[in-house]
DNA sequence: GAAAATCACTAGTACGTACTAGTTCGTGGG
DNA sequence: CCCACGAACTAGTACGTACTAGTGATTTTC
């Protein structure tokens, strides 16, 4: 033990110990290239390296080179489906691989609180939807260049097309035989946009098959909005009902049982994300599975392409696939 | 706008605009307790300040300074309970009224990436369970001196006592006539020992009421367990079943009722942590809720006191308590 | 009225790294 | 034999901040 106690272990350490200069330490570690250095004096700097137990200063470190390994996921104010929480696993591990550390954080909006990356001045900011004016300013002033999504770049979005999944579900309830729709959606205002696009989508399915518009309804478990819709829609002669997600199926489930009718056999129900709540309800719901791993390899990509010029990964694909449970069946 | 476009705003563009010096400024906008600055002065560098938008940059301030705002709290491999992530939310809030930002994080046993303390190099480190040797002397060797929990400080433990919770659960039980009863948890071997913990209370309070222990089993919804599980008590004469979460609970209704079981006319079932689903199930699962704010303050506290010495907080408590719903009535 | 104390500042340095601009040495070409 | 050239290094600086050790003024004290 050759510690000293108190003190951090410097590359000046290292370099005395090594018997060379702080700069070759540097060169070694750093495996600078444009430098050569002879294998002896090479092992030695490694060996007082282990011996010392030296671990560069992150913050001397950004300082002098400008830039860290940090990437900084902005997420975005709603509530994070399942299918993209395993995105950030993904993108976790694939940034660790290569020694960046995945950050996620979610701005308040009400909250005074300085955000995250002014603390971090992160390499790169990525953003599920886009930034304000005034947030990249501030981002800019923090000397933060690496900005995802940032008009005008290439890296100028992230979002995909999710458009498999609402059609995905609108098909596989028409192919039962369905021909009177429902849509079930939650009430959270933050999703109104999502819940538009989606919606839009099964629209267009049911017009290309013919059909009639699905009958649209908010439905929360907090109150008895899902009995109303179960009725509602058995007024209509709806037999199958279209949610945005599993939570919402899983209410749409509980208000039609609760209000007498049975599903699936007289009101089948699909789900989107193949949660686990979707395999343990009763029934087990139907749903949507997304793989977003080419999406998470994506976003890794072009967070280290901006960072050090790592090449441009290939654009991604979202694969929407049907997972079969009880909650739909035939007419 | 008097941005040079690439460089970013140093303390030295603000001296040299407030026309004064870079110590000056430094003294201004810190605060130096010890330094007079006339009311004049301060106006012009904060006006300074202001106008070219100067944003101190962190990591220079944490190389001169040797501390910085980052407080990382290492998470459990184990699933987080929904009491728990509320217990985050609050910390990341009572954090961040101080300027200081939390990153959460879950170490990947496999996995040989860097730790994220050794990218991040925060002020306090923070575990939900005690560090390895290897662990502690690695963050040490980073310069991390603060460390939660560390035997021997004042910061050797945040775990508290959670009691309350299957203790409420059983007398709730018992009190409503259930004499013989069932304990029913997850699988996941990361579990192990909250499992057992939190049986040996149940198990004291059936022993203190004068009644036999519960009769144990291990349900999950991936397979059969739940109506192996149902079948065996209502063998055993059970007519009520402690539940280790919300989520086991939902396993265990659904076992009964896919076995002809009702709940909670022939079974009565309670779960735990108040989680979404237990409202959003059917029937509805009468729970446990825990108020983890104050846990999450003492940690807000513990992690401050460390970095900068502000006063100790009080030791928390975790507040249990009964909310009643549909899954569990009296005998 | 001189010494001491206080006020309101400034010059300058250290933090630990990455990297530029050398310097020294040995070797091969002419 | 001298010069050029590359290999193998080193000296030294810059990054932007926090803060110590001053330095003139001005005010207080006896």
């Amino acid at each position: 033990m050759t510690t000293t106690m108190g003190r951090r272990t410097t590359a000046a350490d290292v370099a005395r110990e090594a018997g060379v200069s702080p700069a070759t330490v540097g060169f070694v570690l750093n495996r600078t290239k444009g430098q050569t250095i002879s294998e002896g004096t090479r092992a030695r700097v490694l060996a007082a390296a282990q011996q010392l137990n030296y671990k560069p200063h992150q913050a001397a470190r950004a300082l002098r080179s400008g830039r860290n390994k940090i990437v900084l996921l902005v997420l975005p104010d709603w509530p994070l489906e399942h299918s993209l929480r395993t995105n950030l696993e993904v993108l976790t591990h694939a940034l660790a691989a290569h020694g960046y550390a995945l950050i996620t954080f979610t701005p308040q909006p009400d909250s005074a609180a300085t955000p995250l990356w002014a603390i971090l001045e992160p390499a790169v900011v990525i953003g599920y939807e886009p930034f304000s004016l005034e947030q990249i300013t501030d981002m800019k002033s923090l000397g933060i260049r690496n900005i995802i999504p940032m008009p005008g770049t290439s890296a100028d979005q992230v979002s995909t097309d999710f458009a498999s999944g609402p059609r995905l579900q609108t098909e596989y309830l028409l192919g039962l035989g369905h021909r009177r729709l429902g849509y079930a959606h939650p009430s959270d205002p933050r999703l109104k946009e999502f819940i538009k696009a989606r919606l839009q989508l099964v629209n267009e399915v049911c017009a290309e098959a013919g059909g009639r518009p699905p009958i649209v309804r908010e439905v929360q478990y907090q109150d008895d909005s899902g009995r109303a819709a179960a009725a509602a829609w058995q007024e209509a002669g709806v037999t199958a009902v279209i949610s945005y997600n599993d939570e919402t199926a899983a209410d749409v489930i509980a208000g039609a049982v609760r209000s007498g009718i049975r599903v699936p056999e007289d009101l089948s129900v699909v789900g989107h994300d193949n949660s686990p709540l979707a395999a343990r309800y009763m029934p087990s719901i139907t749903s949507i599975a997304l793989d977003m791993e080419r999406l998470a390899l994506y976003m890794a990509g072009l967070a280290m392409h901006l960072a050090e010029g790592h090449p441009l990964p290939d654009p991604p694909t979202v694969a929407a696939s049907l997972v079969c449970r009880e909650s739909a069946i035939a007419r």
